[in-house]
DNA sequence: GTCTATAGCACGATAGAC
DNA sequence: GTCTATCGTGCTATAGAC
């Protein structure tokens, strides 16, 4: 309930963003909107034009935030190898899913371009990040000359968006974490045998547990 | 639209199955299953108890075509590799997504045991056998011996679920074939430095294109 | 076994007072 | 800028005729 000492359009918004996350699209009606931003009618309908556009306005804030967190490990320090590992490991509230990417499930918002295009553009902007950065690490020999960046930065998103899917399902971030590490082993440079001419693999790969544990 | 010679609680089954894989269970409305059942309201309390009963009855009957399905490639012939690259290409309606997976996404489907159990199920019932291929290919030293049977599935499974999720953003089936290519890649045995003490790589890997145009 | 009628409530939106 | 009142429709379910 946000029902604190920021204006009424921001709680609405961040109430929004919390029942997309939790319910979906279809899912969060704006009576459920109002009462967990404590307003009335009146007040969605004079800052928004309705639920679409109160819609909007929550989708590309979470939008923007996720890009954000994503760039803060992405962009860190660190080979293209281990700044994967560490965005595949990235704490997250794995049972909650993807809130961008349960967007994609929503019927409503598939049907609207305006709705999907921030879920696209976040997506997209991921994929050529992480290929990106796949493609410098075949530069530097730390993944084989056979992979391609935008496959292998596919299979990681999937991977993550699909762990999801299988948490929810069983009820626990689990498998999630089984997803994750089966595609790190299948990413360690030490497995890789194209790449051992440039260079060799490191120590030991040392086996490590992901954050989620929620 | 059911209209045909099978009986009213057949039409209403399959016309359930439909909408739950177009809009989800939140998405869909009794009046909408009826329209599309050619259906009135007292056929469908008569042979169900009311919305959740009827959902329960059409994913266990998708699940278990899902299952069939899965089965058919999974026990088919060719080397644990093979199969596990047969499951990941075969024909997909991509941009429809998984008529199981999507439901781990809905708020009440997750919320309800009853719901929950069959996708919980037929989920749980692929990793483990994904797992056990995934174990017949490390004995013969197809894939190397540092891969774990349950994370290589995982990986799998996510990469298929997440695909649909990249592709249903794009708007789009290329991300899905993408990331499929990129696992297989990974999973590769040609690209495996432990499986080499036994056997040798075979001829270079023919690249395959996914089935999935649509 | 299927139909129509009706219930009570929530949906998404508008109007107009304050 | 926020409120309450009201609209017309659709939701899930029940009742009872045929």
């Amino acid at each position: 309930m946000y029902s604190e000492c920021v204006s009424t359009s921001e709680r609405l918004i961040e109430s929004t963003r919390e029942l997309l996350w939790e319910r979906g699209y279809v899912g969060t009606s704006p009576k459920a909107i109002l009462e967990r931003a404590d307003a009335g009618q009146g007040s969605m309908y004079h800052h928004f034009r309705g639920k679409p556009d109160l819609a909007l306005a929550a989708i590309r804030r979470t939008a923007e935030e996720m890009r954000a967190v994503a760039e803060g490990v992405l962009g860190g320090p660190g080979t293209p190898y281990e700044r994967i590992k560490a965005y595949l490991l990235r704490e997250r509230d794995v049972l909650r899913g993807c809130p961008i990417g349960r967007l994609t499930m929503d019927p409503d918002v598939i049907a609207s371009e305006e709705l999907r295009a921030p879920v696209d553009e976040t997506i997209g902007w991921l994929r050529g990040r992480l290929a990106g950065i796949v493609e410098e690490g075949r530069t530097q020999g730390e993944f084989g000359d056979e992979l391609d960046g935008e496959e292998i930065a596919s299979a990681v998103l999937a991977t993550v968006q699909g762990g999801y899917v299988l948490a929810r399902a069983s009820g626990s971030p689990a498998a999630f974490d089984a997803g994750v590490q089966g595609l790190l082993a299948l990413l360690s440079p030490g497995r890789d045998r194209s790449s051992r001419t440039s260079t060799p693999p490191p120590e030991e790969e040392s086996r490590c547990t992901p954050c989620s544990t929620n």
